[in-house]
DNA sequence: TAGTGTATTAACAATTTAGTAATCATGAAT
DNA sequence: ATTCATGATTACTAAATTGTTAATACACTA
């Protein structure tokens, strides 16, 4: 959990610290916003794994924050949540519509809120590191976007690096295409169907050996 | 979220017309019950994955629906929500002790019911079966799509998997030929009647043992 | 024991889906 | 301007999945 960032925008300055304090102490790194315009600032300059806002805010409330943030391809996985009054529908509503993850009811105990955040990150652990990856003959090195095979290095292209780093994030789990489209691509961009298949072609055959395995009707899966 | 079968029953068929509208106009299918004994005899014809039931309804109440319903194996994992008037505490005890899984208090405008029934079925589809299973030789890993038994990996088929998957999910239940159907294939298409049979026959193939047991004239089960 | 309804099975047909190679478009590098 | 690598598309082929058929097999009943 240590090491995550999470980004919290409330107009209320008591809020903010009393909240931040807490997942602080909790491992959390926390950036703050005042305002719905210092959210997007802030949210574009630290890309947050985790964003909490307030749905009542100056400058631009949660929700327009939201819409914007859910926009752009770098804010298509981050989890963002609201702080709502109890039992305002209406927000959730519109929230929901806007790609938001989950509401947060205000009041709330900042024990409450931490084991919230927690379960937020247990819900969606997704290790997106840029450490080094090894798995068995294949070693990944998303510093030098450079694959080794046995000590060998091989070559990839852009595309073809992020898929097989994307795949191989989570060795055995398979990943749909649709998943694929969406993480590689993003959500806005449109490729065929075959293109997918080709740039999986070429990977394998860069490598020389098969670590990608077809499930048919479902994506593709990384297997040492 | 399209191609989900929701049944409203209430007996003012003014709200029966608005919300079945909006409902429509977000691509559910949506099937209408004037009362108690129309709402069992309509979702018994259509295995709807929704059921949203006003409590005060000629013939037959919504509690009594509901028990009614839930008694029944092919109910077991509906939605069963109630409409109630708000701050209907007492209704809202009988119901929970009866399986309903939510209510929706009225009045209630469309959108709102609309985004309710759209987070039910968010919330109902997520925790569905990511989880691995361990049925003593067998292990079911969805997010692999992998069977193993005893260690051994297994590799199913799409269709074979789901089928396995399904069946595995409530191990000793009977699943009706006409559950499978829906669940796997899905209400609009249409395949012959040996088409189960024989997917069957290839999991039990491919597993090597016979952990699926035919009931003769109703359907099949998983037994470890 | 013949008859009925139902399930199993194997072989086959249909359909869906993935793999492949050739080609085009784009933009950066020479 | 030409070359080159990348990335996307296309049209075709290959293969696996999925569905159907028809011939049994099995159990239960009359």
């Amino acid at each position: 959990m240590a090491g995550k960032k999470i980004l919290i925008a409330d107009d209320e300055p008591d809020i903010l610290e009393i909240i931040s304090y807490n997942l602080q102490l909790h491992g959390y790194e926390v950036i703050t916003a005042k305002d719905g315009d210092q959210a997007i600032q802030k949210a574009k300059q630290s890309l947050p794994d985790l964003i909490i806002l307030d749905i009542m805010m100056p400058k631009k409330n949660g929700i327009e924050v939201c819409k914007i943030l859910r926009s752009q391809p770098e804010f298509k996985d981050t989890i963002i949540v609201f702080l709502t009054a109890l039992n305002d529908e209406l927000s959730h509503v519109k929230g929901l519509e806007f790609g938001a993850d989950d509401f947060i009811s205000k009041p709330i105990s900042p024990k409450v809120m931490v084991s919230k955040v927690n379960s937020f990150f247990r819900r969606i652990s997704k290790p997106e590191s840029n450490q080094a990856l090894d798995l068995g003959d294949i070693r990944i090195v998303p510093e030098e976007y450079m694959v080794y095979f046995k000590g060998e290095p091989v070559s990839l292209a852009k595309k073809e690096f992020e898929l097989l780093s994307y795949l191989a994030s989570k060795p055995g789990r398979v990943f749909l295409r649709n998943e694929i489209l969406n993480r590689i691509w993003g959500s806005e961009v449109i490729v065929g169907d075959r293109t997918i298949d080709v740039h999986i072609r070429k990977i394998r055959q860069k490598l020389g050996i098969d670590c990608i395995t077809t499930v048919k009707g479902v994506g593709y899966k990384f297997e040492a």
